[in-house]
DNA sequence: TTTATATGCGCATATTTATGCAGGTTTAGC
DNA sequence: GCTAAACCTGCATAAATATGCGCATATAAA
């Protein structure tokens, strides 16, 4: 029984907070975390947010990628010019000339999930994903990591 | 049984080395690729490797900090002047004056095991270290970090 | 050396994390 | 509205990871 629309994004947010206020030691004390805050959820949904959220785990717990790690893309925003999606399923990124090959690996590199996989030409990037609401989530991904680049 | 005593650093060094050349799935998948260099181990010592390496579980496996991660210590060793050991479990770090705080914090953050706690006074550090091993590794990753910062 | 203390490691197992499956909900197309 | 397809979620459980304990070696002390 999903919970409504924005419920998961609600729950995503707030684990995103929750861990800029520090590592999270376990999945199960991120649940009481939510509990604590009013989202129903059990370990099997948190352990499916981190991977969306592309958390890490180091030895203090579960942190999010601070700038350093997840920017394979940032560092390449620069050569991004356009973003377009065609269908649920296509995201087309259009790159400086040349510099598709390298976008392309770049979001090899980042192992987000929403991703099944992409092939760089020239300038022009296709990125297969797995659904609407993957591919919503890739836009926004690029956009933050872009906001870093 | 334990190995003789490098046994354990070539091991260690070993997985540095494989964690460089790509991610590692699962520490079993680790175990294997020592097995095939000849080294014996369980699990169990992959595990406490990994955590002695300071290694991050990310979606894709098991990686090394690369430059971004790690970096705490790195981004503070130009205020670093000096460092002794004082005894098998102290080592006193002297700081340019007034950057001891910042220095302390940074450790901290870092996370490595081998620390069991620090105080920052003004220009002076003082780590506690688990043990004499504890502190040549610590010693040893200081400079590395310093290499980077 | 002999004795005492500390350390490394494997084994077995506790703890934690990931996932196949089924049921319920929303969304899209008629 | 009705139907079909796509999703999200929890449950149960498989898979993976961490750790207490005990032994054997190494190190320090005497």
């Amino acid at each position: 029984m999903p919970n409504s629309p924005e419920i998961q994004s609600d729950r995503r947010q707030a684990i995103r907070q929750i861990l800029e206020s520090g590592p999270a030691g376990t999945q199960l004390s991120l649940v009481d975390a939510l509990t604590s805050q009013g989202f129903v959820a059990t370990q099997s949904s948190v352990s499916r947010d981190l991977k969306e959220l592309g958390a890490i785990k180091t030895a203090q717990g579960y942190e999010l990628p601070g700038p350093g790690k997840g920017d394979e893309v940032a560092e390449v925003s620069g050569f991004l010019r356009e973003i377009e999606t065609a269908g649920p399923n296509l995201v087309v990124i259009k790159t400086a000339i040349g510099a598709a090959q390298r976008v392309a690996l770049a979001l090899d590199r980042s192992g987000w999930p929403e991703m099944v996989g992409n092939v760089g030409g020239d300038d022009t990037v296709l990125v297969a994903t797995k659904n609407a609401a993957a591919q919503r989530n890739l836009l926004a991904k690029i956009d933050r990591a872009s906001a870093r680049g």
